[in-house]
DNA sequence: ATGGGTGCAAAGGATTTGCAACATT
DNA sequence: AATGTTGCAAATCCTTTGCACCCAT
């Protein structure tokens, strides 16, 4: 079946397999575009007719929780969701607002010198200025 | 006079000192607490009554474009401000809301790879979790 | 029938916009 | 008078909430 990688995703993450779950979860592997909640909610609404935002939602805050997914605040206007749970940095356009991989720095175990003082559970190291493509253009 | 560090820093930034914008500055300066716009407004509406969230939003965005003062986007629900512009990385603690300074790890000179991909102008390192605080009193 | 999952409509909250009033040069 | 600044009210956009319906066990 074309959506097992999903399926198993979700098992793995202890989250029930439903089928507008399957269907986000789907989205969000195929598209590591970094999508906001509308971006997903457009993108599967032929699919889904019957979709609701709400569900967009309540799917990807609980992907979120249960490390199935980043949330991402690297947008001061909305929040992002990333598929990619591996440990990573973003970058982001301010030119065309596309968020862009890139890799985490060398140093990325400073997170242990902080635990004397906080209990540090996520990392989150964002990048912004203007993508190459943007910078051509001008 | 008092107010004269709010003053210079606006002066030496480029912007223009008003009554509404060195009070703002001189919040910032002496707050270290990332405060958001809300938080400026109401701290503000006694000194200055006839002060409009309008005009904090204008201030605190016009001193972010001009480099003095930074905005978090830590808190997915609403913006920080930093009146503190040296480099350095935050953490929010996830149960008092409070955001902290920390020291940017060793390595934050990593956006020079970056450089050939992309032009990096801003830098953004966010930790969250549980502070030292709020870790004792579970 | 029972509990989780979904979706509509309304509410809430943060931020922006339009525009008129105001201050300062 | 001219320019930049302020502030009110309304609008906008993102997100959450309340609640009823639905589906699968």
């Amino acid at each position: 079946m074309a959506n097992t990688v999903a399926i198993n995703t979700l098992v793995k993450y202890g989250i029930h397999p439903s089928v507008q779950r399957i269907a986000i979860m789907d989205y969000l592997i195929k598209h590591r575009t970094h999508p906001t909640v509308d971006e997903v909610y457009t993108a599967l609404s032929d699919e889904i007719p019957t979709l609701s935002k709400t569900t967009v939602y309540n799917t990807l805050k609980l992907f979120a929780e249960n490390g199935a997914a980043t949330m991402l605040t690297i947008d001061e206007r909305k929040v992002c969701f990333d598929g990619d749970v591996h440990p990573h940095a973003h970058f982001m356009c301010k030119k065309c607002g596309r968020i862009f991989d890139c890799p985490l720095p060398a140093a990325a175990e400073h997170p242990n010198i902080l635990g004397s003082y906080f209990k540090v559970e996520e990392i989150h190291y964002y990048y912004k200025g203007v993508c190459a493509e943007c910078e051509l253009e001008k």
